[in-house]
DNA sequence: ATGGTTGAATGTCAA
């Protein structure tokens, strides 16, 4: 299977693009994360005409995370099914085949000290437990999506400058620890070592892609069964450079299953 | 020097 993911901010000013993308990689999975739209509004049509299934945790404005899929999905639960917990539409699970995928859009954080950061925290912390409730470490499992943290110095442009930074900050690294310390590898780091490789660049810092100034945020985690049969994990630039581009670019995983 | 861009919605917030 052929899965990726992609953070489109805004999945309808960026449909073209999309449909593009997966006309030319032919994913089995694509998760979209930032959808930016209510699930009656989404273009489910477009995706439909290529094949895909569509599952949905959409709301007006803001988040929104959706899953594409060739064969059927089963199993879809949208958010923690948590009534105590604040949901916002960040997460939606499924199963495709026999394999359990989980696509999350983790808050940003917006800044250290903020209640924005104390929120993505508890997300972290929530989404941890549910993981446990749900599921075993020893079952074929893909956690993927906008994780919003860089967690190894490497994994962004400038790491003393942002360290203790949102998005770089210890306690954002400790709350992840806990969540890949499931049973979690990452799939990208499995193939590829060093600095340089990223998945997100600022749309507001000049020339940001081409003086590579990125951070990578956008990862794929598997369960050992799922680490153990993947064979590769790129990150695909060219949809960062194209015109009308999202601010992140898609990374996708070949898994023999 | 606290700038700059984008999208949703149409104020201004979030990223």
């Amino acid at each position: 299977m052929r899965i990726a993911t992609y953070n489109a901010a805004s999945v309808r000013a960026r449909l073209p693009l999309i449909l593009d993308w997966l006309a030319e990689h032919e994913p089995d999975v694509l998760a979209i994360q930032e959808t930016k739209v209510e699930d009656d509004k989404f273009p489910t049509a477009a995706f439909d005409d290529l094949g895909y299934h569509v599952s949905l945790n959409g709301q007006k404005a803001w988040n929104g995370v959706a899953t594409l899929s060739l064969m059927p999905p089963s199993r879809v639960q949208r958010g923690f099914g948590d009534p105590l917990f604040p949901e916002d539409a960040r997460l939606i699970a499924c199963d495709v085949g026999g394999l359990e995928i989980v696509n999350t859009y983790v808050p940003n954080g917006s800044a250290v000290g903020s209640d924005k950061f104390e929120y993505k925290l508890r997300w972290l912390g929530r989404f941890a437990a549910f993981l446990r409730e749900r599921y075993r470490p020893d079952q074929p499992l893909l956690w993927l999506g906008d994780i919003n943290i860089a967690p190894t110095p490497d994994d962004v442009y400038d790491s003393r400058k942002f360290a203790g930074q949102v998005g770089h900050h210890p306690l954002e690294f400790e709350a992840l620890r806990r969540i890949v310390d499931f049973g979690f590898t990452d799939l990208f780091r499995k193939f590829h070592e060093g600095p340089g490789l990223y998945t997100y660049w600022d749309f507001v810092i000049p020339r940001s892609v081409e003086r590579n100034l990125g951070w990578r945020i956008d990862h794929l985690y598997g369960t050992k069964p799922v680490a153990e049969r993947c064979t590769s994990c790129e990150i695909e630039h060219l949809a960062r450079s194209v015109d009308k581009p999202s601010d992140h670019t898609f990374v996708f995983a070949e898994i023999n299953l």
